[in-house]
DNA sequence: TTCCCGATTGTA
DNA sequence: ACAATCGGGAAC
């Protein structure tokens, strides 16, 4: 692992190489009431050869976002209720995406604090659902669209994460017959969203 | 048009 | 262990 690409060399890359380069980069939202930020700690990897991945049937008007450049926002709505963001990589076309499923909160704590009602910081954003509930997103809207054009946007990290310190693990909540090792996390961060 | 089920979470 | 809750996509 190589951690002096740049967040758009990331971007560019498969899935399965982008999700671990992804851990330790900062997400942030610009929101009326304040700016949020987070560091993603844990990622998983999505791509069209894929039978858990949106992308594995091909293009339809919720999946299309994936097929698009890196660098894309893919938001889906799943169990009636929640929300999941994912960062679009690799070519046009691709059908790629890594879901970002657990990140520490760096600054807003306060609004997503308001936003998971509850004041544990551990529990703000350590899963898929929440992560975006802290974010405060409530709607696909933002699928589709760019990151650093929106109002979501990634910035290199003061401290990037050493590939000794990536533990690889299997993707949760997805059937058995799909299961593979292509969740990454930061090991003993106590912000990831299941201890394994 | 009908039916099944999910890249989850909070509560019992 | 399980209900909540509804849109996507396959099947009819």
């Amino acid at each position: 692992m190589n951690n002096k690409l740049s967040l758009s060399d990331i971007l560019a890359l498969d899935s399965l190489e982008a999700a671990p380069q992804l851990l330790g980069v900062l997400i942030s939202r610009h929101l009326p009431q304040g700016l949020l930020s987070l560091r993603i700690v844990e990622t998983e990897a999505y791509h069209q050869n894929d039978p858990a991945s949106h992308s594995f049937r091909g293009i339809t008007a919720r999946t299309a976002p994936m097929f698009e450049t890196g660098g894309t926002i893919y938001v889906y709505f799943t169990y009636g209720m929640h929300y999941c963001l994912n960062i679009v990589t690799g070519q046009k076309g691709a059908g790629e995406a890594v879901l970002i499923r657990a990140a520490e909160p760096l600054a807003g704590l306060e609004i997503m604090r308001k936003n998971r009602n509850t004041d544990d910081i551990y529990k703000l954003a350590n899963g898929p659902a929440k992560l975006t509930q802290a974010l405060g997103i409530k709607d696909t809207k933002l699928s589709g669209k760019k990151l650093n054009k929106s109002s979501i946007f990634l910035s290199a990290p003061e401290n990037p994460i050493i590939a000794v310190d990536v533990v690889v693990a299997r993707r949760i909540g997805i059937s058995e017959a799909a299961q593979q090792p292509w969740r990454f996390y930061i090991k003993d961060n106590p912000f990831v969203s299941k201890l394994l």
